[in-house]
DNA sequence: CGTCCACAGGAATGACGGGCGG
DNA sequence: CCGCCCGTCATTCCTGTGGACG
């Protein structure tokens, strides 16, 4: 084991892959944008007027994931953020993420935070909250941008209330000024809006389309310039990470997590140069470790659950309808020696998994014979085995 | 063309653990 | 310490519905 572990560290430290593989981290921003050329020069027109003290309008910014709106957003509030320090005007930003935050209370908690005050992350009323913002705020005397990245999924879970005070919170501020920047990865999210907010929160509106194979390859080229030693790259590497990341919706993440994973393999394997076939190793690797992370860190009735999809594929060769799912299910749970949730909570588990992409859920009538959803997993029996591996009474059931 | 299946999924409610200010 | 409010998970009860069958 020593041996082999040095074997692996000396074959890192003389494999000369990376130089700075963070450049290919997704929260790294560069400075230079491939084709959002048009989206920054507009997102800085919209905001640029908070330079000369007046409030910008409040922005909606639209796009599938992976496609720099969150890059594009946060490389414009830092040119903004500096450029007004030459000119002597001060700003505040929050940079939200509301997938992470998803409550009401946290978001006006991160708010509080930004203007400079801690506050405890549970105990008060939010309305307290939101008034110690808007104090706070005030007394600041500064304008503000708000960017909540991923609103989509806050709203889905708590409703549009906060967006709502945010949106009236400038009524309240005598002196300050607070323009709202939203971020969303769901087209049709506005349809979930009160009208007064909709009309309010998007007074512009911004789209980022998907990336094209051709335009990620010019992204995979810019950052792994500075991400890699030269010539480390075979010939068609690049391409390929493109053209896989291309076939999942444009996903410039995706394609970022490829090539450095890719260059993490060859490292590992002491090699001096990234192949194809490091990429495709890696494409696994990246959807394996997703996997199972998720469904290793699941509470207990949502692993029950998972594995008794499994089950039942396994036994008739396909998907299930709910019935059998949940009927698979509760037997399972009688086996386990513990108590069944309903079939309402299974349901939206249920859902959960396929918004995970753990498992694959959509509603079908059979006419005549009612109106259910077909679930059938979408990992393979590998990952599973992986995923429970820490559960031996999991793994007896997986067979073979 | 209406019926009616087998659920989907919304609303209300409750139990629970946790932190606050007083 | 108490009373209050929080978010989370779960239950109960419920209304809504696409489309094959008759």
């Amino acid at each position: 084991m020593g041996n082999s572990l040095d074997d692996l560290f000396k074959r890192v430290l003389t494999a000369r892959i990376f130089v700075n593989r963070d450049i290919l981290r997704p929260d790294y921003v560069p400075d230079d944008l491939p084709h959002r050329q048009s989206q920054i020069l507009r997102l800085a027109e919209i905001l640029a007027p908070v330079l000369q003290g007046s409030r910008p309008s409040n922005i909606f910014i639209y796009g599938v994931p992976g496609t720099g709106k969150t890059a594009v957003t946060k490389h414009i509030l830092k040119k903004i953020g500096s450029e007004g320090r030459n000119v002597g005007v001060s700003l505040n930003i929050a940079f939200i993420n509301c997938k992470h935050d998803d409550t009401n209370y946290r978001v006006l908690a991160d708010l509080c935070e930004a203007v400079g005050e801690r506050i405890p992350f549970t105990g008060l009323s939010t309305s307290e909250v939101l008034k110690r913002f808007i104090n706070l705020a005030d007394a600041s005397n500064r304008s503000m941008f708000v960017v909540l990245d991923e609103v989509d999924s806050l709203v889905k879970k708590t409703g549009d209330k906060v967006l709502y005070d945010l949106t009236r919170i400038n009524n309240q501020l005598s002196r300050a000024k607070v323009s709202i920047i939203g971020i969303t990865n769901d087209l049709k999210f506005t349809e979930y809006l009160d009208p007064r907010v909709r009309s309010s929160l998007g007074e512009e509106e911004l789209v980022f389309p998907p990336y094209n194979a051709s335009e990620l390859e010019d992204i995979l080229k810019k950052r792994s310039e500075g991400a890699f030693h030269g010539g480390v790259l075979g010939g068609e590497v690049i391409k390929l990470c493109a053209a896989l990341a291309a076939k999942e919706h444009g996903d410039a993440r995706r394609a970022l997590d490829l090539l450095r994973v890719a260059g993490e393999v060859a490292e590992r394997g002491g090699d001096i140069k990234v192949t194809e076939e490091h990429v495709r190793k890696a494409q696994r690797e990246v959807e394996k470790d997703r996997v199972v992370e998720v469904i290793r860190t699941m509470p207990l009735h949502s692993k029950l659950l998972i594995l008794s999809l499994h089950l039942l594929e396994r036994r008739k060769g396909g998907g299930g309808i709910t019935g059998e799912v949940y009927e698979v299910y509760t037997s399972v749970t009688k086996r386990f020696g513990v108590e069944a949730l309903t079939q309402r909570r299974v349901s939206d588990l249920i859902n959960e998994l396929d918004m995970l992409g753990i498992a694959n859920a959509r509603v079908v009538s059979k006419g005549r014979y009612g109106r259910t959803k077909i679930v059938r997993l979408s990992i393979s029996d590998r990952n599973l085995r992986d995923a429970f591996q820490e559960d031996p009474r999991m793994v007896a059931y997986l067979g073979k």
